[in-house]
DNA sequence: ACGGATCTGCGCACTCATGCACAGTTGTCG
DNA sequence: CGACAACTGTGCATGAGTGCGCAGATCCGT
């Protein structure tokens, strides 16, 4: 830009999201250039507000005084430009498109990703981008337009929230495992082998369920995902608590109470998009697929 | 641009000036680039959120229902932006870079640029933008720093307003022209002649004041300056109603009641800028010129 | 202590967005 | 009715901003 009068908006987004990554290549890969680029927005941004914003420490950039300072109110225009987006992507009258469904990894291999195929066929235009793992996307920053819960009923105020149905959760064990290890009551876990978490499923529901619930047992192997326990479950590990879908379909047998607990599953998109109608389109075809598959719902 | 992830937050900036000036020679004219570009940049934001913002009347741009129901978080936007570079502006420690002072054309030219004249010398790398005409200048949208403002107290929240004096009109007329039109009492106008005003010095006070207070005078020139005014009193043409010292500066004649009535003078800043050393050494260097000059003020 | 991974920052080659000139249109004023 | 001014939009030449490769620095884990 040649003699542009005012301060590059552009410069200000490099700003955030260098604040939040700390580093210049981070921030690239997030916006879709190369690092060296961002090093020099920044660096055209800070002569322009002949304000240094960042300490350069050698691993990273650091926010110096004046930048913090600033950061909350680019953090601010940032959340500005995705409400704006989110706006504008209602105006778009076509169910077309990209939609973002983010659930978790089981209820996405193990459901969606079958259940939701009407939907291709229905809308052909509409493309569906299904994106699990990543526990808590955040539908206000728009990391997804819309994203299947479990757990307690999400109360942020400008979410259109939807319970489409329970899940039930059981321990489940292989005949070969319970032939050697007989199951002798739900308070009777010595000599038990036990298939627990690790990372963040230890702090999930589950994983607590399990420190509350199970005590001396042996944990013989440790997983970060229900699919897997699953499959070290059905591969005669241990007992393992699955969600019953997940276990009846391996032809596992239910040991102690069915279910022992159960959790409460809501699809959560933004008010805002609640009204598009490609949004809508996956909305309802969420609920419709929970709808045919209820009573075998998963998390 | 290669291949950016998210919308460009300029294009945003263009869309919130189009939508104001309403042409994009006018908005280019306003940012600082070819009216070519801000068309381009505009077809590439309605691309990229895949909806019309404008409608192509021949005359201008036009918001679309759809551009109407973005542009109010556009502008937020830019009100953001501008508070940010505000903020950022008070983390330049030097006495030095450029400010804005906004004041009426007769406060510029015939008392500002010499009294503050001492500030040229106090700090060399001070540039000093006097500019005058315009009667709002917004201090909000910083289209000034500091602005000097006549009549009834600024009660904007967030602006620092302090009374730097008042100014006394009165009404004046050369001694040649009052050789030949004796004046014969101050409700005795019939055979006079008035030096009116017109354009939007019609609306101000010292139009209504002559509008409420003088009738039965004949307007022989309408002007919309009050310099022009005082040099069209001292041509001979009539009686204008003058800030008393540009009256007595150029000899005339004051008649009726000293002062016909009095105005406050405010100088104003935002309050994130009061604080700037380089906003203050002007604010300062303005507040010790009214003092010496206290008494003769002027609108 | 050492190799590997990750980061910043510089130089160079390239590409794409920009400015400019011009044509076509519309509105305005005398 | 004609001259003029202002605006949009197209084609083309240009240069500013970009990506890439590489060097140097720093940190981490073995």
């Amino acid at each position: 830009m040649h003699d542009v009068k005012g301060l590059a908006w552009d410069d200000l987004r490099y700003f955030a999201v260098v604040a939040r990554t700390g580093t210049l290549t981070a921030a690239g890969r997030e916006i879709g250039v190369a690092g060296t680029t961002v090093g020099r927005r920044i660096a055209a941004l800070e002569k322009r507000l002949r304000a240094r914003l960042f300490d350069r420490t050698g691993d990273g950039f650091a926010l110096t005084a004046a930048g913090g300072s600033l950061i909350e109110q680019a953090r601010a225009l940032e959340q500005g430009v995705i409400d704006l987006e989110r706006r504008a992507s209602g105006h778009d009258a076509r169910i077309a498109g990209t939609v973002r469904l983010a659930a978790s990894d089981t209820f996405a291999i193990e459901f969606l990703a079958r259940e939701l195929a009407p939907l291709r066929h229905a809308h052909p235009d509409l493309e569906l981008e299904l994106v699990s793992g990543q526990s808590s996307l955040n539908l206000m920053k728009r990391e997804a337009d819309l994203a299947l819960r479990t757990g307690a009923k999400p109360t942020q105020p400008s979410l259109v929230v939807k319970r489409v149905g329970g899940v039930a959760l059981g321990l489940f064990a292989s005949a070969a495992y319970l032939k050697k290890h007989p199951f002798r009551g739900y308070e009777m876990w010595k000599g038990q082998d036990l298939i627990g978490f690790d990372g963040e499923m230890q702090q999930s529901s589950a994983g607590k369920w399990l420190d509350d619930n199970i005590r001396g047992a042996r944990v013989v192997m440790r997983v970060n995902h229900l699919i897997v326990a699953g499959e070290a479950a059905a591969g005669g590990w241990g007992i393992a608590l699955l969600p019953s879908w997940v276990g009846r379909r391996r032809g596992l047998h239910q040991i102690g109470p069915d279910p022992a607990y159960t959790n409460d599953v809501w699809l959560v998109v933004h008010e805002d998009l609640a009204r598009v109608p490609r949004v809508r389109a996956v909305f309802d075809a969420v609920i419709a697929a929970t709808r045919r598959g209820l009573g075998t719902l998963l998390i």
